[in-house]
DNA sequence: ATACAATCTAAACCTTAGTTTAGGTCAAGC
DNA sequence: GCTTGACCTAAACTAAGGTTTAGATTGTAT
């Protein structure tokens, strides 16, 4: 397979792929004798490896380091598991965040939700905290505890 | 509360305030005769909605242009709204997204936690789909049901 | 042989979200 | 009235992760 074909594949622009190439995430890619890469599917499920990582927020040098690791062999297996158990943790900490954010949003819904059914934002803007809908109050806390202070 | 204060309170750098500032994300903050900026609480409470759009992957200029809206009054509750129904379509692809990573991660680690105890990534490395673990396999294949093709 | 699309490289450019630097005010305490 | 720490602006710089451009080469089809 072609570059064409990978990116077609992967969804990764060419430029993308020669980016990643040059900077060493691609190791082992063959070349025909006129200087044409040559991928086959290691390297395709390699590259799905890659985009996984990177859309979980691995940045590309620490993908290199990984890359590099696989590389070397048996003798890195045990930092390789260690990245693995560290990128878990990683995105439970995004998956929190997230989650957080989706709480904000939740309130912010039904705050203007109410002003879209009262007409005007004034009424949900003056109400007190402890007049919100139980529900409601509690997706606010949750949110204003997260952030400390005031 | 001046610059340094708020800093201290949201976590953000003295110079992204005035970037952010300067950017038009903070509206109607006022100064002090002498030019120096004065931030109140609603100021602040500005700043933490700002700060949860922004972790969960809003650009600036879309905040701003909320920011924007929310000056205008009672006329763009709508568009409000509407942005806060997309924001949680947004999120909740971004969680999906990280999932589906967490599924190759957990594979990985069964991987490598095998290859550790046979000392050597060949056993593992060579054993057929169908010869993993029921519930690894289940995990590799959502992953690669996840990516389609090969 | 020639056309043509696809590929190649190097180097310049781009965008986002700030940070850093330089040179200058502000305002509180002594 | 002077020092000192916090603040101000504009403008240049940074970093990551690519994209674009220009000009050359490859390889397949006619």
């Amino acid at each position: 397979m072609q570059i064409g074909e990978i990116s077609k594949k992967t969804g990764l622009s060419i430029s993308a792929l020669r980016y990643y190439d040059k900077h060493g995430l691609l190791q082992n890619i063959g070349r025909s004798n006129g200087g044409i890469r040559k991928f086959d599917n290691k390297d395709l499920e390699a590259l799905r490896i890659i985009i996984c990582l990177k859309t979980s927020g691995m940045k590309l040098p620490e993908i290199k380091q990984f890359m590099d690791w696989c590389s070397k062999g048996d003798t890195t297996i045990d930092k390789r598991l260690n990245m693995f158990y560290e990128q878990e943790k990683n995105i439970n900490k995004q998956i929190d965040i997230l989650s957080k954010s989706l709480k904000l949003i939740k309130f912010k819904q039904w705050y203007y939700e109410t002003a879209k059914e009262d007409g005007t934002e004034n009424n949900v803007k003056s109400m007190n905290v402890e007049d919100y809908p139980d529900d409601i109050r509690k997706l606010y806390e949750a949110f204003m505890l997260g952030s400390q202070n005031t």
